[in-house]
RNA sequence: GUCGCUAUAGUCUAGAGGCCUAGGACAACAGAUUCUCAUUCUGUGAACACGGGUUCGAAUCCCGUUAGCGACACCA
C-alpha cells in the first residue's frame, strides 16, 4: 500500500504555494495507486507557530480538492496528527538510541555554543559540535538528575550515505560534513528531523517527496532510520517554486500564500493545473488537465529535476474560462482570465458611464439619429438592432469601424467591451435611449 | 567558506548516444476573419551556459569553469 504525505508547519498564516505544489503530487500519487494521503501537523516550533494557520491550511487544502485520508481534521489509524500531542513518543525513541549509543546527551549551553561556532568559522572550518558532552556522559546525566537543562543529539557514525533518489538519481554525501544533530530540544519537543523519522516510521509512509530544501538533510534521517534499524521509505527532492528572477520566492515579489490566489480570482482547477506542470509535464504534451486527469497520467519518473523556477503569478490562463465555469454572462466568457476581471468587464451593464474614452462631441447628429432608429424596433433583440444600425452607419456615411466605436464608447464609456449588440439587448430599449441623450 | 542540487528559446518544458538542420505550449510578431477587444485560423522569429574529454556519432555520458538555487540552528 502505497502512502504519501506532507507535514506543513503552521508557522504562516496559510499553506504556502509551494507546499500545495508538493501536496499535489503526494496527493496524486498515492490516489494514482490507491493508495493514502496524509496530512501530519509538524508544530514541533512553539516560537514560531501562527494561530490560526493550521486551520487555514487544512481548509484551504480542502478548497482546493486536495483531500487527505488521514489528518487532524479527521483522524486515523495512527492518529494523533500533529506532533504537538505526540510528545511522549518521541521521547521513548530518543531514549532508545541513547541506550543504543546511537545518540547522547548533552547540557552545553547556547552561548557555548555560538562560541564554539563563531570559533570554527573564523578557522574556516565546518561549523559542527564538537562533542564535548560525548565524552562525559555520565557526568552529564548527573547534571541532568539535578535538573539540568539537555538535549539528545544523533551520535553521527564515519560513514559514506548513498540513496537513490526518486527524482534526482543516487546522491552520495560524506557523513564526516555531518553535525551531532539535535533530535530532542530541552522543552521536551523534537527537531523536525527526530519528528519526520519516527513518524513516516510510525505512520507507514512508503513515499517522502518534499522540497528540495531537504536534500542536504536527508543522510541524517537515513543515518536514523538505520541507527533505529528501520526500513527506509523512498525519497524523492523536488525543486522550489521561484520568482521570475529566479529568486526564493517571498512575499515581496509573489503571494506565497494558496488562498491569497483564489482571492485574485484564480480558480483552484487553474491553479491545480499550474502547479502541476511545475517540474512535470504531461506524457501527451497537454496543457490544460483536471485533477482526475491528472491522478490518471501521473508518474513520479516524469518528474523533472530543477525546473520549477517559473513565475507563479499568471496562470495556464482563459481556457478554463470555457472549461471550467459557466458563467452568468456568457458575451464575457471569453474575454476573461480570471474571475476577478469579471467586475471590469460587465460594470456598464449596471451602470451608466460617466466618462467617454474618446469625446463625442462631433457625432450628435449621428446619434439623434440613432436615437430615432432605436425607437423604431419593436423586438430589442441584438440581430435586429445590428441590421438597425447596420443602416444608420451607412445613412450617416462613417465607416463601420468608427460608427461602431462611437456608439461603443456611448453606450459603454469604454473602446473594449463585449460585443456591443447583444450588450444593448441586455441593457433595453430605454437604458440604451438614455445613456446615448445623456452623452 | 564548506557540502549538495541544477543548467534546452522571453516563459514552462520534450529530449534517457544516432529518430534532433532540437519537438510542443504560452508569450511575441505578421497576416486573415470580426462592429471594438477577445476568440478562431495561417505564418514568422527565438534555445542545447562555456571549455575540455569519451565515442564512428553527444542536448544526452565524464571532468573542469561559470551561473542559479539549497543546506550548513535546541527552524521547519
Amino acid at each position: 500500500m502505497i502512502r504519501t504525505r506532507i507535514a506543513p508547519s503552521p508557522t504562516g498564516k496559510d499553506v504556502h504555494i509551494g507546499s500545495v505544489a508538493t501536496a499535489l503530487m503526494n496527493y496524486a500519487w498515492a490516489k494514482k495507486n490507491n493508495g493514502k494521503f496524509i496530512i501530519r501537523i509538524e508544530d514541533t516550533d512553539q516560537s514560531r507557530l501562527v494561530p490560526g494557520g493550521e486551520k487555514k491550511m487544512l481548509t484551504t487544502l480542502q478548497e482546493l480538492g486536495i483531500i487527505a485520508d488521514e489528518s487532524p481534521l479527521i483522524g486515523g489509524p495512527f492518529a494523533p496528527y500533529r506532533q504537538s500531542e505526540r510528545l511522549d513518543i518521541y521521547k521513548k525513541y530518543a531514549q532508545e538510541l541513547v541506550e543504543k549509543g546511537k545518540a547522547y546527551y548533552c547540557t552545553c549551553t547556547l552561548e557555548r555554543l555560538t562560541e564554539m561556532r563563531a570559533k570554527q568559522q573564523a578557522e574556516k572550518k565546518v561549523p559542527k559540535y564538537d562533542r564535548f558532552c560525548l565524552s562525559r556522559q555520565d557526568e552529564v546525566k548527573k547534571q541532568i538528575e539535578e535538573g539540568m537543562k539537555y538535549v539528545v543529539r544523533l551520535l553521527i557514525p564515519e560513514t559514506e550515505i548513498v540513496f537513490t533518489d526518486l527524482i534526482r538519481g543516487e546522491v552520495r554525501f560524506q557523513s564526516s560534513n555531518l553535525d551531532d544533530q539535535v533530535l530532542l530540544k530541552s522543552d521536551g519537543f523534537p527537531t523536525y528531523h527526530l519528528g519526520v523519522v519516527v513518524d513516516d516510521h510510525l505512520m507507514e509512509i512508503t513515499h517522502v517527496m518534499r522540497g528540495e530544501e531537504w536534500l542536504p538533510s536527508t543522510p541524517k534521517h537515513i543515518i536514523l532510520y538505520d541507527a533505529f534499524g528501520w526500513e527506509k521509505p523512498f525519497f524523492g527532492h523536488v525543486s522550489l517554486l521561484r520568482n521570475p528572477d529566479k529568486s526564493k520566492l517571498s512575499k515581496r515579489k509573489n503571494p506565497v500564500w494558496a488562498s491569497e490566489y483564489i482571492e485574485k480570482g484564480i480558480f483552484p482547477e487553474a491553479l491545480l493545473n499550474y502547479l502541476a506542470l511545475m517540474g512535470w509535464s504531461h506524457p501527451e504534451g497537454k496543457d490544460i488537465f483536471d485533477l482526475d486527469e491528472y491522478i490518471r497520467v501521473f508518474d513520479i519518473k516524469d518528474v523533472q529535476t530543477e525546473k520549477l523556477k517559473s513565475k507563479v503569478v499568471e496562470y495556464i490562463g482563459g481556457e478554463y474560462n470555457e472549461k471550467v465555469i459557466e458563467m452568468t454572462i456568457p458575451l464575457v466568457r471569453e474575454r476573461m482570465k480570471k474571475l476577478s476581471e469579471y467586475i471590469p468587464l460587465t460594470e456598464f451593464l449596471f451602470k451608466a458611464p460617466d466618462a467617454y474614452e474618446i469625446p463625442l462631441e462631433k457625432y450628435k447628429d449621428t446619434l439623434t439619429k440613432v436615437i430615432a432608429k432605436l425607437e423604431s424596433i419593436d423586438a430589442f433583440n441584438s440581430l435586429k438592432i445590428g441590421e438597425a444600425m447596420v443602416d444608420v452607419a451607412k445613412e450617416s456615411g462613417l465607416k463601420n469601424s468608427e460608427f461602431f466605436q462611437m456608439l461603443r464608447v456611448a453606450i459603454t464609456g469604454k473602446k473594449i467591451s463585449p460585443p456591443l449588440n447583444e450588450s444593448m439587448e441586455i441593457l433595453g430599449k430605454e437604458e440604451c435611449i438614455k445613456r446615448i441623450k445623456t452623452v
